[in-house]
DNA sequence: AATGAATGAGACTTCATTCAT
DNA sequence: AATGAATGAAGTCTCATTCAT
């Protein structure tokens, strides 16, 4: 007899990493189910017992990821109560993550649109709450004075834009370090804030 | 049936255009032939008068955009010798160009990872040559003491990142007029770069 | 709907019956892959869980067809010491053959040239071995002072061309038996060997 | 103005020619118009000014090329009256037909099958005056006590295998002069046919 | 007699998916 | 939970052929 779950439980986190990277690197439509097999190490049929159909694994895998990221950041800001401490945060963990997860983001910002309708809209308002988010935290500073924008809206805009983007070119192996690269968004951002 | 006079020159305006609208709502690999065919009036076969393959064709379409935009720029900036003056030109077309050409603007950023090898690297090289512009305006201006940033490479990725987003979430139907847009953004890079 | 226990054991040797008729009949470019599924009683696709494609398929056919010829002659003059009833007996296996396999004969015999590259030769270092066999027995003969010829590769190749040949217009039902004609043939080599 | 018919006697010429060469290379299902255009130097369509259709071109090409080597043979047997020097000139013109013009020998072999229906039987009736010429010669010495044979119509028909299938093999550089091919042969065919 | 762009059919091949084992 | 052989649809691409120029 096996343990319950435990080829479940071997499986899935290999076909998620294989799914992953397949995403990134070829889209969608792109990747074929045998190839998704072929790195999880098994056949194609046998993806099935994993999910309903490829739709299906990629709004998994869509929404996981999102979601992560948000707990992320929740977690991060909820403790603080200073707009630009707040704010701070925001931008050092979209950056951390953004650079360090470069496949994931950049996957879930291309693939929105092979999602079918339903999930489509979904995933669309996990992608929203970011903005809301920060939205939040730029008018609240903006009322206290500590911030200065004359559409808040826009400046949430940009400033995620410009967050999200760094997984398109950041390299892990190039002259930035993490760290470094935080400390210039977050002066970046105050910029655009006019912060003072 | 054949249209009367159909030639080279009446069908790949229209396979062009109808290509790029596909390829921006589907993907390269969503893109089928079959659809570029039918949404062009003819038959999938037809096509290959036009371009030897599918990789082919993406690589005509891609080079042909990026190269318009890069001579729109270059026009846009040549004349002028102030380095504030060149930066708002260069903000200026590209907000009007990602915001106007939304399709053919997003489709060269996602579908870059579809070219073969030595294409991807052609493509590539024109791709960076709007940075290198933006950096030469950036380091100029530093030099006369216009802008300050502690990394004139990473603040030119930074503003590239943010104006090339726009295409993702602008919608011509939206609040935003391109003129105000503009504005909007001249205003954001200035304080990016603390130009005074 | 799917035939009840279907299975390579079952598909395969009804694929590789179909296959060799097709390509007797239309030759490996006449054959389609269609025309294979339909007379094997499944689709196209189907077929590649057989073979990779194609070419490898005329590969595999081809190597298997003249593997079995020269496995036959081989058992059949192996426990022979007589050149003179060796050589018979290699008359006799290729007259039956030929005469019987008329199919299989023809068909490895016109597509060599559709081979790829290294199949070509792969399958042509096979076919030569009957030349050498053959020639080891006239050789042998001629040393023994049985056979007599000023050129015996050329004679082994007169030989295997005749026999081959049988082939091209042997018919079943036409007014010669195998048995007599594998008597004639016996004959017919003997007396260009100028055997007593 | 051009002189009459000069171009279809400049490009009628190169065309046999190069169909010749792919029609025994690939076969006639595997040499594409396309093809035969590009070697004619020049494109598919302008085929049809010298060709009603592919089918066509086929039986043109094999009609011709078997009508001439049937013209050579009539010519060649046509003053002698002793059937031993009949039958060698008939081996020595097909000798040297097929080992000089190996590919036109090879095509009409191979692609007799790919002919529609009644100009099979045309093709395949001219064909067959081989084997009537060549009998004709068998029973004759026969008849004169010249030649022996248990079975002149198999006879023939060895005859005429052994000589067809000279183009099979022959390399006009390899180590044999058609010359000596052709006294080798005449040998050979004596000894079969017992001639004293 | 030649071109080049078009057709419509059909080629090989791959794909997501199913299901008996 | 995994396999492997199957389906049916569809994908890219090629083909013989046509025809206005």
């Amino acid at each position: 007899m096996r343990t319950e779950g435990s080829s479940r439980d071997k499986s899935w986190p290999l076909i998620r990493r294989s799914g992953i990277r397949l995403l990134y690197k070829h889209g969608f439509h792109g990747m074929t189910l045998r190839a998704l097999a072929a790195e999880s190490g098994m056949q194609a049929g046998s993806l099935y017992n994993h999910f309903k159909n490829k739709n299906e694994f990629l709004t998994i895998i869509m929404r996981d990821i999102l979601q992560e990221l948000l707990d992320n950041i929740s977690d991060a800001i909820i403790d603080e109560q200073d707009p630009k401490k707040k704010l701070e945060k925001f931008v050092s963990v979209m950056v951390a993550w953004h650079a360090e997860r470069k496949k994931e983001a950049m996957m879930t910002q291309s693939e929105l649109r092979s999602l079918p309708k339903p999930e489509y809209h979904e995933i669309g308002k996990i992608r929203k709450e970011f903005e809301i988010l920060l939205l939040a935290i730029v008018t609240d500073g903006v009322a206290r004075g500590l911030f200065r924008t004359s559409d808040p809206r826009l400046s949430a805009i940009m400033i995620i834009n410009m967050l999200s983007s760094i997984a398109n070119w950041y390299q892990a192996d190039g002259r930035l370090e993490v760290d470094e690269l935080t400390a210039q968004y977050q002066d970046a951002v105050l910029r655009l804030l006019d912060a003072r």
